[in-house]
DNA sequence: ATACAATTGAGAACAATTCTCAATTATGCC
DNA sequence: GGCATAATTGAGAATTGTTCTCAATTGTAT
């Protein structure tokens, strides 16, 4: 029986059922995992944090789990340059709401920025416009990211 | 012995050599490869347009070629969703300049622009100073991308 | 409680990329 | 022009992240 750890039950829930999807006990385990700490993290991060609470959970599972909470809006999937997939809660309590990341290129620390984010939205936003109109794209995302090194890594 | 056949020979031999690397005919081949269309391929891709005028090289010679131009700033790495890599050339005659992309998620076109250019980089470079000072990081590039549907694939 | 479709775990399969290693070749020096 | 030497190569094996397959289990509507 689900747990309820540390996401907000009631929203996630009701998100899903509103997709004709059920709820199980893998499906609160990854929840927890990612709502937890508010992290970005990998599916093998997933899986050992979900692994903890719900010890027979399949890496399969994580894998298609986090794919249909990204179709769904919930999770957002992402890359840092290395090859692996990075993933974050995206939607409900405890989200971030929209934002850019700055990325350590050797240790691969992440930053959620919002500095500048109004500025940054703004322009976005108009060259979104721009390009859709010269273009002929029907815009979804954009990504944003800093790539460098951290000042640990720096030396 | 080396074909010079898109590429400015003169110029990207003196790079290499100046990295203190030899000029080979894969290196030629695989500059010639990625210059003659100023497309963003694949390594697969960049494979089969090398081995049309040199029939003798390995993908893993690809592969490795790729990646020493790409820390010579000679040639861009990126990603756009699938997970295989994309290439460019960068650096020298026929290369395009810093630019951004927008990415059909259907089809996987790749448009560079330029609109906008002059205003997202002064933006960014403002972002990038208050980033670094902000949060210590030495910041080095960044990456910024649109995603949506081409006018064809919009149906 | 029952029936049915959705979901699951385990492992096999896959695809992109990297590694290994013996054979080849570009380069600097004579 | 040859020679020596270290860099580079091709082929295939190995690795890695991710997806697929399938029989067994489980959530949900009735
Ligand atoms: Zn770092
Ligand atoms: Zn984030
Ligand atoms: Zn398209
Ligand atoms: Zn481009």
């Amino acid at each position: 029986m689900p747990q309820h750890k540390n996401h907000n039950p009631a929203c996630c829930c009701r998100k899903i059922r509103g997709f004709g999807r059920r709820i199980t006990p893998a499906r609160h385990a990854v929840l927890d995992a990612l709502s937890a700490r508010g992290e970005h993290l990998t599916a093998e991060e997933v899986f050992k944090a979900a692994s903890r609470h719900y010890p027979d959970i399949g890496l399969a599972t994580i894998y298609r789990t986090l794919e249909l909470f990204t179709k769904f809006g919930m999770v957002n999937k992402f890359d840092t340059g290395d090859d692996k997939a990075r993933y974050e809660f995206a939607d409900g309590p405890g989200a971030k709401g929209h934002h850019h990341h700055l990325v350590c290129t050797s240790c691969r620390r992440i930053v959620d920025y919002n500095d500048f984010i109004n500025e940054e939205t703004e322009l976005l936003r108009r060259t979104e416009e721009g390009l859709a109109n010269k273009y002929g794209f029907k815009i979804n995302t954009h990504i944003l990211q800093f790539y460098g090194l951290c000042k640990d890594c720096a030396k």
